[in-house]
DNA sequence: TCCTTAACGATAACGGTTACTATTAAATGG
DNA sequence: CCATTTAATAGTAACCGTTATCGTTAAGGA
């Protein structure tokens, strides 16, 4: 017997997938909390950090804030609100996935890129002009 | 009478500039209190911040982890060992640089990009095989 | 030199995350 | 199908990086 398929799981693997917004763990935590009332908050970091573990979910890098996961794991980059701190896909073929080929730094062996762009998202840009 | 330049505040932005390893403020603290022994851990937080605001440093964004500063304000990306968390600069000009030119994504502004490679640094690469 | 107040040192508070522990409930095997 | 084992949970305390508070110090102009 090594890991056990728990109802609090599942939920968390599925919400996560249903909501592709990068939510951190006390966002999902009040997600899973609606369908699964007496679910800890501890359990949902638990959780999430075992499913980044076996591949099924990631951590994506931002600027500051509370950590942010996605249960998209085809490779792909970020936009950030320098603002309200929301967080979106990057779309397209503006990926540099020409890792491992280039000779980033000497003596390093590189296995990932992460890109974030930074700026406003509509809202904030909106109500600042 | 708007902003003091204190002791401190020198002290700090040399070290910062003196050694480009993109410390955290903690680690910043024991730079400066070697040379000033009674600085207060909340005055390193306080100017670092600052510092960013004006324009004479960068907080850098990188994997997990407390935060990094860094006293080269050159545009230019970083690496981050997945193991030890330490940094370093990449260099060359494999510098992402078009921003704005490019719509990134549809409705959002776009300021900056930061690249983070992440990999394992020579030491760790070596503790490892 | 005096005065104003930005900045400091010391320390408490805060928020996100992790650790701990008694209890619950998956999975296995009789 | 029930008994047994133990992974995982709920609840909560502890932890740690960071920020806020506040009485005191000292930068810099008058």
């Amino acid at each position: 017997m090594q890991r056990r398929q728990t109802r609090q799981r599942q939920i968390i693997r599925d919400e996560l997938i249903a909501h592709p917004t990068h939510p951190t763990a006390d966002e999902l935590y009040m997600r899973v909390k609606a369908k699964l009332p007496r679910v800890s908050l501890g359990t949902v970091y638990r959780n999430l950090e075992l499913l980044v573990e076996e591949g099924a979910a990631r951590r994506i890098v931002v600027e500051d804030g509370p950590k942010r996961y996605d249960g998209n794991t085809e490779p792909h980059h970020h936009v950030q609100c320098v603002r309200c701190g929301a967080t979106a896909d990057v779309m397209g073929d503006a990926t540099h996935s020409r890792t491992g080929s280039l000779p980033i730094r000497e003596g390093w062996d590189i296995q990932a890129v992460s890109v974030l762009y930074k700026g406003l998202c509509p809202t904030c840009r909106a109500e600042t002009g």
